[in-house]
DNA sequence: AACCAATAGACTTAAATTAGTCTATTGTTT
DNA sequence: AAACAATAGACTAATTTAAGTCTATTGGTT
């Protein structure tokens, strides 16, 4: 069971979180458009959930002054130095015949 | 000043945080790809900061069970009911002239 | 309630990404 | 250290998004 909203959906919802945090800054799409140089397309694109790139979203992001949230997605664990010492270097690569699933 | 690291840096680092994510389930790129409905290209293109779409990302989010991370972008403050009934309805638009900065 | 600025939507062209495939590298396993 | 599988990289064609501009709508201001 995947969460409960499409990807679509879940698209739509994350550019109204964009546009709740560029209207906290009161400013407007053409604005946030200029400043983070993108064209107003690009905003609109993303506020209103309709496609964009990731490029796009990272530009505007740091205009809007959360681009330390794209940091957050995987939270690295901390380690004592002394672990670090003895750890195994971490993975590179997705190892065989111990996956999750496969065919 | 912006953050220190530049949107091309901002990126990757990003990229680097995705293949973590994929790297603890120990999926390969072209299972991640299968489940979530996308091209290799497409995770290969995400995972190494090298230009994608918003579309590819969400899906591949979904697939590794982080789309929640999606919706802490602009935590909504929480407010009583009381208030809620007192206040005004937030802004749909960037006002005029209060604004924090424009020619 | 009149006015006006902010936003949506449509359209066109250029640029970027996706998808599919093949080859070259290199981490991991045995 | 040999064998193999995971990933990088390049390439082409199809699709999508960016950029630029114009028009229609509507929230906010006065």
């Amino acid at each position: 069971m995947q969460s409960s909203k499409t990807s679509e959906e879940l698209e739509v919802a994350f550019g109204q979180q964009l546009r709740d945090l560029r209207l906290r800054r009161n400013i407007d799409q053409r604005q946030l458009a200029e400043q983070a140089g993108v064209a107003l397309n690009a905003v609109k694109n993303l506020e209103n959930g309709r496609g964009a790139t990731l490029t796009s979203l990272v530009k505007v992001l740091r205009t809007l002054g959360r681009a330390d949230w794209l940091e957050t997605l995987a939270p690295t664990v901390a380690v004592s130095p002394m672990r670090m010492l003895k750890a195994k270097q971490p993975r590179q690569r997705a190892s065989k015949s111990k996956g999750s699933s496969h065919v």
